[in-house]
DNA sequence: TATGGCTTTCTACATCTGTAGAAGGCGGGT
DNA sequence: ACCCGCCTTCTACAGATGTAGAAAGCCATA
């Protein structure tokens, strides 16, 4: 999986992300973990800022490689099929590939006090992309807003079952119980995103917030 | 806001977290953020451990002070209004509580590593007993279950729009077009969790995924 | 006033971390 | 064989960090 030393490295590297956090992302820790002397990494990636960029990377390209590799089908015509196959996903993000969906949101939050990283890490903008051409040509309307809550939403499952409570409380990952709780879930939300009877227009749920708006 | 010296110390280590991430979180750092002398962080809180504790604590203390002041009303027999009142406690957890949500989502991610954060960190507990007991009004098939889910869901919205793809994407936080977008995202996602049409049950689901599981 | 316990502040120090450059080694071309 | 450029490894060092203890200040009570 790993065989150029730029790759060994990158991968310890997200390793480390994962089981430690960004705090554990360290050149002589990166070193330790793989396996080479000492300063290889300081070599390799200079400054601190560069090291991170380059597990930016890495994770990006590791998805992009997952995506294309045989992503859900995502149906129109079966909306449970779809919950289906996007479960299968989200089980296996959360199992066998658990520490790169730890190192991914740690990233996410890096990225919040370090610009630079947003542009590198586009992550999910293939899912929605997927997800939006998905709606409409189930017909939804307003497929550009809805795709990117039901991704948003999509999400909110996994980083609940891998860093929330859903921990704790769902079943265990990897499991035929996880991948049917997660299709339920997903399923309703198709649903909830694809019905034509979106009542709620932007308009409609404008007046609706009136008498809440308390900030 | 904060008067004692632990609230001092604290609220301006929550701060820190939020803006620089946990790596950010040193006593030194926290010392110079709360305008106080140096060592006085060392002294409250001995290692680093009690110190990242004491934050998570006071996240807590915070969201359950937060909650009990003014949560949104949650009334089954008009779901949009209800999602208004959802978006708007996202919405304000994105704008005014920004660096809250954020540090929160920060040790989050730290708890994985650190098991004995997770007992303190009841985060959502009660949103969780507030969304099961509003479906279960509701009279949806497995309130447990869908209110978790639907949790999950309404917390990848807020993750999106503070650290994701969102926070580009969407309208701004704290103006009234994002309250809309919020409430129509909020509102299908009740729609969908409360209508007794969930056909797809647990069983039938399993079915499903019969096969799409290739992991 | 003196005393004893606090809270607060200062200081010390071993480690860790980021970063840079020197030293060493290896292989290809002349 | 020799040289040159590259990759690798080692070492140095300034600054940050975690942690502990000493010093100083404050206040109430005897």
């Amino acid at each position: 999986m790993a065989t150029d030393r730029f790759a060994v490295l990158t991968d310890a590297a997200v390793a480390l992300v994962a089981e430690l956090g960004m705090r554990g992302l360290t050149h002589r820790a990166v070193d330790a973990r793989a396996g080479l002397a000492q300063g290889t990494t300081s070599a390799y990636f200079r400054t601190r800022k560069a090291l991170i960029e380059a597990v930016v990377r890495r994770l990006a390209d590791l998805d992009q490689a997952d995506l294309e590799a045989g992503g859900p089908s995502l149906d129109v015509t079966d909306p449970d099929a779809a919950a289906a196959g996007i479960a299968a996903v989200l089980d296996r993000w959360m199992s066998t590939g658990r520490a790169r969906t730890l190192a991914r949101y740690a990233c996410l939050l890096e990225a919040t006090h370090h610009p630079e990283l947003r542009t590198i890490l586009a992550y999910g903008d293939a899912s929605r992309a997927q997800a939006r051409a998905m709606l409409a040509a189930a017909g939804a309307p307003d497929p550009e807003r809805s795709g990117d809550h039901l991704v948003a939403c999509i999400d909110g499952l996994l980083f609940d079952r891998v860093a929330g409570a859903g921990a704790r409380t769902a079943p265990p990952p990897g499991t035929p119980e996880n991948r049917a709780d997660l299709t339920v879930a997903v399923a309703a939300l198709l649903r909830a995103y694809t019905t034509a009877a979106n009542a709620s227009s932007t308009a409609s749920a404008k007046a609706a917030i009136e008498g809440n708006s308390r900030s």
